[in-house]
RNA sequence: GAGCCCGUAGCUCAGUUGGUUAGAGCGCUAGGUUGUGGCCCUGGAGGCCGUGGGUUCAAUUCCCAUCGGGCUCCCCA
């Protein structure tokens, strides 16, 4: 390969026009079905004070240990958001979004940065949409956040994946559930992996989702969370499940699912799938109930997730599902003679006035090479433009697709091209998702 | 942070057991059709064979390093 001056960052990827069009269809499809769940989409900045980062997720967690990019100016200190629902905690707390009443249910859609190692499914630079909804306690905002999160993906198609479910409890239930793991390990420590003995002190519940051979039989029979759930946490997780059956959304109940941050409370659930390798998860979440408290703001009970776009699109590809249309244009302008090419770039406006999408050559191409572009760029109709035509006052309009010409006045075109489209658009909708054997 | 694999045209890949001008298909471009795309035919452009160093009379080929990519572990979306 020819040697480039300069080239992205490690694991940070350009999204080029083809690309784009999925994600403009993803990102609609979210801004869409959003609305339909009434949560309103929230923007915060792509930087945050390196302090707020570290008390939300832990200091301990490998996110804020190894995975931050940071740097500082005079006294300030950055980070790249390595998720967003510290950000969002503190833009509810710094603009005392309570004060708008009731629960906030906020979406979010954008860029997210870690330093980790890039392999499949995984980029120093991602992208997450998420939901997070704050000041409800009710197990019903644990339930819509789950069916919000599970209803993008049935809506694409996404059926094969795997709902996780499981509760972690309040903090008190934790530490019962921590001293009876550890106890139950300590006779066996020197037999447990290294990485699992470093965590036995750190965090022990992560040993819980240890792949390592040798940690395996004494997982399979360890103490289960569930059993040491307060009465309080297991009633929400019991009502929890109940309206995840109303909703018939299926689940697998795994005791040993436990999340990355430190700020999960009560239930936990991540979105697996079976497409995506190594990197299975599709989107995770749960409660944080402590965390807005921990920023700095009331106590307020709080349920959220967040999903990897990336990832998403990964499964799309396994399941051979194609987001978005090909592109097009309506109408390429054909010009002949620089008479004609004057003609051409004064009808792209009226023509764009209309509703409808057009463009012409910029490179002054020969006819033929006009007409290969046109057909390029997929145009549904080309109108060509030579000196018969100006002195006739009849242009040729050319259907691309069934290879018909009609020679008509400008204006003619135009009502013709306004009927062309309204009937497209109230009876030929077509749903831009398709898998490639659907198409010929 | 650790391990394994891979870097030859814009893309997908041949090839050189080390030896003059490095190939194909697709794509791009021009022409065949002096005013008509998709198919076909013909021509053209496009590569310091990722980068740096070493071995050698000679390196795209062998060795080392480095950068980039892929995958795995770890962790997560």
């Amino acid at each position: 390969m020819a040697k480039h001056k300069f080239s992205t960052h490690h694991g940070m990827v350009d999204i080029l026009p083809d690309e784009v069009r999925k994600w403009q269809y993803l990102e609609n499809l979210i801004h869409q079905e959003a609305e339909k769940f009434n949560f309103e989409e929230i923007r915060t900045p792509i930087m945050e004070q390196t302090e707020l980062i570290v008390r939300g997720l832990g200091q301990l967690t490998d996110i804020v240990s190894k995975e931050i990019f940071s740097f500082s100016r005079g006294d300030d200190n950055y980070v790249l958001r390595p998720e967003l629902t510290a950000p969002v905690v503190r833009a509810f707390v710094e603009n005392h979004l309570d004060q708008r009443g009731g629960s906030q249910k906020l979406y979010y859609i954008g860029p997210m940065f870690r330093a980790e190692r890039p392999q499949k499914g995984r980029q120093r630079q991602f992208h997450q949409f998420g939901v997070e909804v704050l000041g409800s306690a009710d197990p019903v905002a644990d339930a819509e956040v789950i069916a919000f999160m599970v209803h993008i993906y049935k809506k694409l198609g996404i059926a094969n994946t795997t709902l996780k479910l499981n509760s972690i409890g309040d903090p008190e239930s934790r530490e019962a559930y921590k001293k009876a793991l550890k106890e139950y390990l300590k006779p066996n420590f020197e037999k447990l992996s290294d990485i699992s003995q470093t965590r036995f002190e750190k965090n022990p519940l992560r040993i819980l989702d240890s792949k390592e051979e040798e940690d395996q039989p004494f997982i399979e029979t360890a103490p289960v969370i569930t059993d040491f759930l307060s009465e309080e946490s297991k009633v929400h997780y019991t009502q929890v499940k109940e309206y995840l059956d109303d909703l018939g959304i299926s689940y697998v109940e795994d005791p040993y699912l436990v999340r990355g941050m430190d700020y999960y409370t009560q239930t936990a659930f991540e979105l697996i799938s079976p497409d995506l390798g190594s990197q299975d998860a599709l989107a995770g979440g749960g409660r944080y109930d402590l965390l807005v408290e921990e920023i700095g703001g009331k106590p307020t009970p709080a349920v959220g997730f967040a999903a990897g776009m990336e990832r998403l699109f990964i499964a799309c590809e396994e399941l051979d599902i194609k987001l978005g249309s090909e592109k097009s244009v309506d109408i390429y302008i054909v010009t002949l003679g620089d008479a004609a090419r004057k003609w051409g770039l004064k009808q792209l406006p009226a023509i764009r006035e209309k509703g409808l999408s057009a463009t012409m050559d910029y490179m002054g191409r020969s006819m033929k090479a006009q007409m290969k572009d046109a057909n390029r760029e997929n145009a549904r109709y080309t109108i060509i433009v030579g000196e018969n035509e100006l002195n006739e006052g009849k242009f040729t309009l050319r259907n691309m697709k069934e290879s018909e010409e009609n020679q008509l006045t400008m204006d003619e075109i135009l009502n013709k091209l306004s009927a062309w489209l309204n009937v497209r658009r109230s009876i030929f909708y077509k749903h831009p998702i398709s898998r490639s054997s659907d198409r010929k």
